[in-house]
DNA sequence: TAATGGGTGCACT
DNA sequence: AAGTGCACCCATT
């Protein structure tokens, strides 16, 4: 069983690399194949609590993502499945004459995040999909939805006192126009411990203590986060992907260097301050001097930017409103090799960057939040699944908390 | 306020004829555009009964729609506003991988009816819109659908007798493969009587007795609809538009000659009988002698191939699955004029219509079911609307008629 | 709720 | 012809 699912992980350089040489010569055709193969890469949410029923999925997911600046929604959704994606901008660039082409159910953004139940393992999967956006990622703008003021509310009616505090913080930040770094999802990916012992149920490393009084959003601006390259000489050049819409773009959108996605408060009134009367900021940032890099070195949350060979600030005021955005995907290497990259993407603008994943569907990798269902079919191989330990930026409530331990090891390890 | 509503009547002409030479010189541009204008003719159903809430519109509308073969969903609402179109087909063609660019949320046909609630008048008002399908009208394959069940058991629940009776009638001659001959919603529009009498409100000229007897869908098929062509030398050639698309499809999916949409019955096996267990046709037959050509020369339900200069016969079993269709479209012309025109149009495939229909929205005219409510802006003037008898079609319960007749008449000739 | 992908009705915003 | 959030579906394997 462990050597099975260490086989499907090892699978995957061997497609990476039959597959490498051809798709760097990137032809239009390939260029999409290659795009689509590698914004595929999947990144499971470990530690997920028991859920009684699906609705209590999206609520846990807010705590996560919010903090980033990712204002989710359901895509679709039924008994056993839910798929979230960015919540669509209504934005006045729709009103442009010349994006009306880009007309309705525009799939802007690529990013998806997918529950799903399995019946199996008794058990909600959560994988993350896609992990990049065709937008700016602002949790000053989400907190004046009413969605994330429902998502505040229930916060207190739950008695998630930690969790009211982050976001009070988070919330007191963006009124005093700070600077929100808020990093994208990325992880560095060993895949070793975690699936010999929960076999593609990557179990966390980690078991943060309860009563841990560190701030989970405070980052430490000065460090990166890296991938661990055991094999650093074996990298392929830095793939950079640019799609034929570069042209009628404006070119300030594009930026040849590693960036990690920050949000930027725009608006600093008194509105935003509106729902914040009632919070108590006496000890606002009494508890946030410790930094949350004692998760065994699994996950860095902090930015750099000089990360890559070139390097440069990203305009903090973009004249493109959707500019774009650089990030880095760690790419998972198998056990063996050891030999992680990393891809240096552009996303392209708005729809362009829906159309080249569709458009590869049928060769890419189905996503698989059970890997090993069909053992025969070999499928996580080609997945690039990532393990995020996405603990640094979630607390739990105790009670979710220990429905999750409650959970039958003799399930996870069939 | 009559000559009000006749001038705003009489500037159709005179907006068609400031812009119909230069569109008759179609440059790819206003090609589009003339198509836009030209399907955005506007039909009026006018006895409209009293609704005590939005959803007892769509029964209504399944009543007059169902037997043309065109199965209607909603696709928005609200409390004040319901626009419905054709149910989507879920056909294998969008397996198809050459048709993958038709991506989700494809709005392949551009038929739409929009039911509004006008607050003056304390009615609903229903107007048809861009009467042309880019699909077959299969009453055979309604009939299987879950929703075409509900809408039968709510005609019993309602203990509608005589729309039971036609819709078995109708069910029956499907499961016989006898063909379904349901002409498509056009009209002879004269514009005299109707507007000034209500003001835009179109009343009906005839007052079909709610005992009749005849069966309101046995049509004449020997005789067509026909506009009346007061002053026919004044008529141009007929436009004949054809996009670009053409040469990428199947050449046979295009007719030269006007046709009257018909639906033909594919599968006449047991179970097309399935819901007739309990349906007494003992006089299925008895009724249907009676031709409804009794609404004054309004309007016939009569279906003629042999109407343009050069005619021929639609292919029976069309070869495309979405073969082309082509529609006679009477437009409306001025009172003072009343030369109306006889265009024969080509229905682009799929998606294509829609685009074209969407790139010109800015130069259409906005649809607006409460046309007099902004006197000044002389919206229906560009309207083109088309008033349309639908009776023919349908048969009231006389509760619902009495609710119609109810409607104080200070409201309608305000 | 086999797992997993997607379509689309339709009412909320 | 509001755009879209959400859920009830269906399809394939
Ligand atoms: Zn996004
Ligand atoms: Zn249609």
């Amino acid at each position: 069983m462990t050597a099975k699912s260490i086989k499907s992980i090892t699978s995957v350089p061997i497609s990476m690399s039959k597959t490498g040489k051809m798709r760097l010569t990137a032809s239009p055709d390939n260029l999409a194949s290659m795009m689509s193969r590698d914004q595929n890469k999947l990144i499971h949410l470990d530690p997920v609590p028991f859920f009684k029923d699906r609705h209590e999925i999206k609520p846990w997911l807010q705590k996560i993502f919010y903090p980033q600046g990712i204002d989710i929604v359901i895509e679709r959704s039924d008994s056993g499945k839910v798929t979230f994606k960015c919540r669509s901008v209504r934005s006045n660039m729709r009103l442009n004459p010349e994006f009306k082409s880009t007309s309705s159910r525009s799939h802007a953004c690529p990013f998806r995040i997918r529950a799903a139940f399995s019946v199996r393992l008794q058990k909600w999967n959560v994988v993350v999909m896609n992990n990049i956006h065709a937008h700016e990622l602002r949790f000053d703008l989400i907190t004046k939805t009413d969605d994330y003021k429902k998502f505040k509310e229930t916060l207190r009616q739950k008695r998630d006192e930690k969790a009211i505090k982050t976001f009070d913080e988070l919330e007191y930040k963006a009124s005093l126009n700070l600077p929100l770094v808020t990093p994208i999802i990325s992880c560095d990916c060993g895949l070793t411990k975690e699936i010999e012992a929960s076999n593609n149920i990557f179990l966390p490393i980690s078991n943060p203590s309860l009563t841990s009084k560190k701030s989970v959003l405070k980052a430490n601006k000065n460090s990166v986060s890296k991938a661990k390259s055991k094999q650093p000489e074996n990298s392929k050049p830095g793939l950079r992907l640019k799609t034929q819409l570069d042209s009628t773009l404006d070119a300030t959108g594009f930026l040849d260097d590693i960036k990690v996605q920050s949000a930027f408060v725009s608006t600093g009134n008194a509105e935003s301050l509106m729902d914040l009367n009632e919070i108590d900021f006496t000890n606002m940032f009494n508890n946030n001097s410790a930094i949350p890099n004692s998760n065994q070195g699994l996950m860095d949350f902090s930015v750099d930017p000089i990360t890559g060979p070139s390097s440069s600030l990203f305009p903090s005021t973009p004249i493109e409103p959707f500019s774009q955005n650089n990030v880095t995907l760690a790419i998972s290497e198998s056990i063996a090799s050891s030999s992680p990259n990393f891809m240096e993407m552009k996303a392209p603008y708005e729809d362009e960057i829906m159309d080249l994943l569709k458009d590869n569907k049928s060769n890419a990798p189905t996503s698989d939040t059970d890997i090993n269902t069909d053992l025969g079919k070999d499928i996580s191989g080609s997945l690039g699944m990532l393990n995020y330990n996405y603990e640094a930026l979630l607390q739990f409530n105790d009670n979710e908390f220990s429905e999750l331990k409650s959970i039958d090891p003799a399930l996870i390890s069939k």
